[in-house]
DNA sequence: TCTGGGGTCCTAGGACCC
DNA sequence: TCTGGGGTCCTAGGACCC
């Protein structure tokens, strides 16, 4: 028998979900995200198939998004749900023989040995369907990165196998930020060096990209394009490396009273978070995005590693004082960082 | 036109030490 | 007066992902 791995991917997921609840939407376009309400400041969560058509996409401006398809129905973002609808997959899930890494609300890897992935993956189209009444997509690879991109190709409904002999055929020809960790911002420092597709990132010299990139990206950068991929599906999450909390207000904020009275609020809720998880914080991190979209982050190391909440809060108030300006404030955070 | 919230990992530069 | 080369740790910022 043989080893893959199969990606899951549920179909424009947080959109479903409410379209499960309201099914009069159905053939809608839907567009769910911050409060609802398209005028203030928030950004698209997923917007329903019917949406897309019109530009409308997960990370859009909510604003943007209503001009781009006045149509649209606009739905406040209810975590709860996604949550309690993601659980009854997962579970669902779990009940395949395979090791099952989760990756967020709406997808999982699932590590497996079959002779024949493709009765796999319609098995779990089948119990997903059945447990939530959701529509998945299947990817199958020979690793997380084949499995991870082929599922991009068998949206919606599908299911699509990618390895080693189709590889070049499949992405060969594409821009490099079809690849899973390249960005904009990457793709065009590539581009500008002469390497705009995926066989050439393939073909290039990790040596050459690591002075580029650094010594582990540029290496790295070339093994994506490979569809090389060693990292095993890892059934057991690990340990959390940080929890925080952070806000984008609808009006900037002038009062720097307020300013630290906010941080302060954040700083309990991180520490009640900290608290949920039973293990000592070494350092709490304070970040400022001043109006227009500047960010600044400061730190404040504990002495002792503690997941007292006075203590937290004290160590933000310290991060906090290291900022200077005094421009109006758009968004707050507060990061408590754990032991490594 | 305006750009959420919660995460992870990597890099660059400075401090410090031998 | 001018001053190498590594190694490690810390901090801030950047990029990316869901």
């Amino acid at each position: 028998m043989a080893r893959w791995v199969l990606h899951v991917d549920l179909d424009q997921f947080v959109a479903a979900v409410e379209l499960l609840r309201r099914p009069e939407l159905r053939g809608r376009p839907v567009v769910v995200g911050g409060d609802g309400d398209p005028a203030k400041r928030g950004v698209v969560s997923t917007a329903s198939y019917e949406a897309r058509p019109y530009g409308v996409h997960s990370g859009l401006p909510l604003r943007t998004a209503a001009r781009r398809c006045p149509d649209a129905v606009f739905l406040p973002v209810d975590r709860e749900a996604y949550e309690a609808a993601s659980s009854q997959v997962m579970a669902a899930l779990r009940e395949i023989d395979a090791v099952l890494e989760v990756l967020g609300w709406d997808e999982a890897f699932l590590g497996v040995e079959t002779d024949d992935p493709e009765e796999t993956a319609r098995e779990i189209r089948r119990r997903v369907r059945e447990s939530s009444d959701l529509d998945c997509t299947v990817g199958i690879g020979a690793n997380k990165l084949q499995a991870k991109l082929a599922t991009g190709f068998g949206k919606p409904a599908g299911i699509f196998r990618l390895t080693g002999e189709t590889w070049f055929e499949v992405l060969g020809d594409r821009p490099t930020d079809a690849l899973w960790g390249i960005g904009p911002k990457t793709a065009r420092r590539l581009a500008a060096i002469g390497i705009d597709t995926v066989a050439r990132l393939a073909a290039a010299d990790p040596d050459a990209l690591a002075a580029q990139f650094g010594p582990t990206t540029g290496p790295w950068l070339v093994r994506l394009a490979q569809g090389r991929d060693s990292s095993p599906v890892i059934g057991t999450p690990c340990a959390a490396r940080s929890r925080s909390r952070e806000t984008t207000y609808q009006h900037d904020l002038d009062d720097w009273g307020q300013v630290r009275r906010e941080v302060a609020g954040l700083a309990r809720r991180v520490a009640d978070d900290v608290a949920v998880e039973g293990r000592p914080a070494t350092r709490v991190v304070v970040k400022v995005r001043y109006a227009p979209f500047i960010t600044h982050t400061h730190g404040h190391t504990l002495t002792v590693p503690t997941a007292a909440a006075t203590e937290i809060e004290q160590a933000a108030r310290s991060a906090l004082d290291r900022f200077t300006e005094r421009r109006p404030v758009r968004l707050l955070g507060v990061r408590a960082e754990f032991v490594r």
